[in-house]
RNA sequence: GUGGGUAUAGCUCAGUUGGCAGAGCACUGGAUUGUGGCUCCAGGUGUCGUGGGUUCAAAUCCCAUUACCCACCCCA
């Protein structure tokens, strides 16, 4: 037997009315806040990734599934969206339709990591980006509409939280001091930190190794150390977030893993999952534009973990979401067989959903099936009915039978409504 | 990349000192010759993850390996 390869999955029926409902929410609720979608391919030149990511970042140096085609070209599965969409954004130089364009996209990204709960090397994300405007007031619109969305979904138990990493103009110069006041307290910091102060000072303040702890508490918070531009950035955000009534917590040791991050950060966590708890994250990038070779941008977006969202459903939406036929067809013999086929047509071409079994099957066979699809009536096919044309329809849910001429059944069984929205 | 746990029927899991492979659920048929749910009866189902080893005998003990789960790490 030929299973699937580590860290992929199948998505089976059962479960795929969940992503349905996130993704059809998400679509949903971005629309309605001026989002567009776009559709991204999911392998990219390698060096797209190397210069947007940075090349030091964990994903690119180790994460990557990077391969040579047939013409010896180096090619990368993508393993996040932004990147992406950057590249099509200057490509197809979406920056002069005017000020700001809003854009999202959604699909599998690929990281070779060790697979665990809520953590895949195929997984899915939706993520959304704002390219223009540099002001704290779209971060603030952004999180009041995952808020909505969330809210939607019934996702609770979820904590917000910001922060800010400065600017080109004001992190130098905090990731110096930072660095010293760590090498000068190497001796009290684990090995992973060590090798950390020389790479990534940034990263060791977000170790959660216990005995780091009091070294990392008395390091100097980059909170303290913006320059007045991101200062005020900063503080705009939270009176804006304030405005809206939407509660936060300020993380000045949050970093992120991807380099093309400035000014405020953020990331929402959930007591659903379990140690991979980032439901979605994300921040500011206003040189990541001008980098990858297009015009000074601002941009502004996350990516939200369409497998961690799905896994933090609550238990009520989990459940009855599964979607039933209108009416089952149980017929009786060859010749009620026929007759049930061209019911079927007709009445699926007059929009109702039909169960159909065509196994041969006792009358109580098929009422047992047609239970436990959950079908909350069934039409009975026998030799009477074939003969005098009219058929039996019988209610599961009341018990309740009538004989109906087939010509009326479509006006009968009513089509289901339409879908909302 | 590191550590711990797990792997037996479609699913959830028992399986004692090594001695015939089990239960519940699900599925199929019947009790009710054409009427579901509840009840009762009957029935089928296995590469005991894989490969070696020890033994008269291995699901059980040993070694290796793979996958899954959880944590570290990392991140969505």
């Amino acid at each position: 037997m030929i299973s699937c390869v580590r860290g992929t999955r199948d998505i089976l029926p059962d479960e795929i009315h969940l992503w349905h409902l996130v993704e059809r929410e998400s679509a949903a609720i971005f629309s309605r806040y001026g989002f567009e979608e776009l559709r991204l391919p999911i392998f990219e030149v390698t060096e797209l990734f190397a210069r947007g990511i940075g090349d030091t970042t964990d994903i690119v140096e180790k994460e990557m599934y990077t391969f040579a085609d047939r013409n010896n070209q180096s090619l990368t599965l993508r393993p996040e969206g932004t990147a992406s969409l950057v590249r099509a954004y200057i490509q197809h130089q979406l920056y002069k339709d005017g000020g700001t364009r809003k854009l999202y996209y959604a699909g599998p990204m690929f990281r070779y990591e060790r697979p665990q709960k809520g953590r895949y090397r195929q997984f899915y994300q939706i993520g959304a980006e704002v390219l223009g405007p540099d002001s704290p007031g779209v971060e603030a619109e952004v999180m009041d509409m995952l808020m909505l969305l969330m809210e939607r979904l019934g996702i609770r138990d979820t904590r917000l939280w910001i922060n800010s990493i400065g600017c080109p103009a004001c992190r130098p110069a905090f990731l110096a001091v930072l660095q010293e006041r760590e090498q000068a307290a190497a001796g009290r910091l684990c090995a992973d930190c060590v090798r950390r102060v020389a790479v990534n000072p940034l990263r060791v303040l977000d170790c959660k190794n216990p005995d780091c702890q009091d070294t990392i508490n008395a390091l100097p918070s980059i909170l303290d150390c913006l320059c007045a531009p991101c200062r005020s950035h900063h503080e705009r955000l939270k009176k804006y977030l304030g405005l809206l009534g939407i509660t936060y917590s300020e993380n000045p040791r949050m970093v992120r893993g991807l380099d093309y991050y400035v000014k405020t950060t953020f990331e929402i966590t959930s007591g659903a999952l379990g140690a991979q708890n980032s439901l979605l994250g994300g921040g500011r990038y206003d040189g990541l534009v001008e980098q990858l070779g297009g015009p000074p941008t601002h941009g502004f977006g996350f990516a939200l973990g369409l497998d961690r969202f799905v896994l933090a459903l609550p238990e009520t939406v989990r459940a009855g979401l599964r979607p039933v036929q209108d009416v089952y067809l149980a017929p009786l013999g060859e010749a009620a067989l026929e007759l049930a086929q061209v019911v079927a047509a007709r009445l699926r071409r007059a929009g109702v959903a039909v169960a159909q079994d065509f196994q041969d099957r006792s009358l109580k066979s098929h009422m047992r099936h047609a239970d436990r699809l959950g079908v909350p009536r069934v039409v009975i096919i026998g030799d009477t009915e074939v003969q005098t044309g009219q058929v039996a329809l019988k209610s599961l849910i009341t018990g309740e039978q009538i004989l109906v001429p087939l010509p009326e059944l479509e006006a009968v069984l009513r089509p289901r409504p339409a879908e909302k929205e």
